[in-house]
DNA sequence: GCCATCAATGCATTGTTATA
DNA sequence: TATAACAATGCATTGATGGC
């Protein structure tokens, strides 16, 4: 099995006693029979490994070889492409059996990627706690800083302006992103790093998820479309003054903010049953 | 290839300060 | 006090990135 082999090839540090070239011949007569065992030992020594395509679900096994055709497709002159899809990882863990548990305190980076590759629970868990976004790395930095923002700020029950939405007691501003589909975000500007990370914090505290990047001098805490899309399901207000912007974005906005306002309001046809029809009417509107 | 998101940058209007 | 210079604010736009 996988285990023996792998083991029995470690031990005899095969890699020092055969020539690389018989090494390679080796590997891929084994990997003919179906023997995955000698491809990870090599891959894990001269294999490529890119995390980025494995996690964006791209599987390619990639070894440095002199003389790559004898291990599969070439890539270039020194590269050979011996498997692709994830099946390939699976048969690679598989493979390595027992061998795992040591590649596993090892902490190896391709097994790792192996690993990654094969296991959805662990990627969700992985990108969770690697992918930082820039109001984790803010988080980090003022970490130290636990001083309590007064809530009095937030507390005040002024009407928002037009385009405006009032968001867990905090006033956010609406606006258009521009990409293919369009976006809409609501954003709230300050200057203190602070105040904007403890207005995220309440942010997220209502179920949201906010990040903050900077802006000039500026901080900009934001909620995405899909975060503002579901404050809009269960908060009349908010649905509302969305509808409105959208409404008068669609109408007055530049001739970009009227294409990205018109694709939002047919995307999400909540904002249109929100308005009397009257008043979409006034605003130009065409839906069909 | 499409789409949403990220993050940087741009810009017009409004507010503030300096100087005559 | 008039106004020129500058800064802040409230946005808008855009290229890059990454998932599906």
């Amino acid at each position: 099995m996988g285990v023996s082999v792998s083991v029995h090839l470690r031990a005899n540090s095969w890699r020092q006693k055969w020539s690389k070239a018989e090494a390679i011949d080796l590997v891929a007569s084994h990997l003919r029979r179906g023997e995955w065992a000698p491809l990870l030992t090599t891959w894990l020594g001269d294999g490529e490994t890119k995390r980025r395509e494995v996690l964006s679900s791209k599987y390619r096994l990639v070894i440095a070889a002199k003389e790559p055709w004898r291990l599969g497709n070439s890539i270039g002159a020194r590269k050979a492409l011996v498997a692709t899809g994830r099946e390939a990882f699976v048969k690679l863990r598989e493979a390595a059996g027992v061998y795992g548990e040591l590649l596993d305190l090892l902490g190896a980076h391709k097994w790792i990627d192996i690993k990654l590759a094969t296991d959805d629970a662990l990627r969700v868990a992985y990108r969770l706690n690697t992918e930082k976004r820039s109001i984790d790395v803010l988080r980090e930095v003022y970490k130290h800083n636990n001083d309590e923002i007064p809530t009095q700020q937030f507390s005040h029950a002024e009407e928002p302006r037009r385009g405006a939405v009032v968001v867990a007691g905090v006033v956010m501003y609406l606006r258009l992103v521009s990409g293919t589909g369009g976006s809409l975000l609501a954003d709230h500007y300050t200057s203190d790093v602070r105040k904007a990370l403890a207005i995220a914090e309440r942010l997220e505290s209502a179920g949201l998820r906010p990040n903050i990047v900077r802006s000039g001098s500026k901080y900009v805490v934001y909620i995405a479309t899909a975060d503002l899309l579901r404050l809009a399901e269960r908060d009349s207000k908010i649905r509302r003054a969305i509808a409105l912007y959208l409404a008068e974005k669609a109408k007055n906005g530049t001739p970009k903010q009227r294409d990205i306002a018109e694709k939002i309001l047919k995307r999400h046809l909540l904002f249109l049953s929100i308005c009397s029809s009257r008043r979409f009417l006034e605003a130009g509107i065409a839906v069909h």
